[in-house]
DNA sequence: CGGGATCCAAGCAGATACTG
DNA sequence: CAGTATCTGCTTGGATCCCG
């Protein structure tokens, strides 16, 4: 439990339960909301092609990734009233400096693919059988 | 890097259902995850230890998590057989070129604490009632 | 002390159906 | 086309007990 001293709590240290970046990490580090902000890249995307774009994604998980995002204000949401309608989506400004770490992210993954696939199996080998 | 061929990325592009860098994302963007390395810092940290600078974590879910590191070749695990027993965890030097990139997105997170909260303030007051 | 195994509740995500 | 609502299965994660 959190013990609830009259210390002040210190901005920089997402260790503590009560701090409130963490909450911001969850979100951001949740799957599609990285593949989301990924997808959206510079310009306008449609709704359908931004569901094709992240491919695997449901109607219903996209919508929600956009839905948060938008309340995050790292997304705006542009309805044009046509027939069919048309929603498109694009970062904010602020949306638009999360690309820079979660890039970094994306390349570190790419860069470690093979080492961390092999002490996968090296694992796994030891271990099974 | 990976060097891209003419205009849409090869290998990196985590939209693809298939594409393996997928996984890893999914795994290193796990909420403990970015905590327990983080944590683990520069030098050799216990179990209980680490319990306790990743406050709210479950036993299970930092065992879990460990485990996982562990398997990637992220972290190395030392056993002491004492008594009782003793268990260390370090980072390896693929776990310590992730903390960059995830250092990065920890401090994008304290830098757009303030935004982001306010963004959903106005987002729920406009919205409800 | 570290950690595996099990049980169970709660939250998450997919499918489906319906609206503007 | 974009989005909401509901229903439901399934995964997640916490609590607990036991073992080395």
């Amino acid at each position: 439990m959190v013990t609830t001293s009259s210390e002040s709590v210190v901005v920089g240290s997402p260790y503590r339960a009560d701090c409130p970046s963490r909450r911001i990490l969850d979100r951001i580090g949740d799957r599609w909301t990285v593949l989301t902000v990924g997808a959206l890249g510079d310009g306008n995307v449609r709704f359908s092609e931004l569901r094709r774009r992240v491919e695997g994604v449901s109607h219903k998980m996209l919508t929600q990734t956009l839905r948060a995002l938008e309340r995050d204000g790292l997304v705006r949401r542009t309805v044009y009233p046509e027939v069919p309608i048309r929603v498109e989506y694009t970062l904010t400004e602020a949306g638009r400096t999360l690309r820079e770490p979660l890039r970094a992210l994306e390349e570190w993954s790419i860069t470690h693919l093979h080492d961390v696939s092999t002490s996968q199996e090296t694992y796994d080998r030891t271990r099974s059988s």
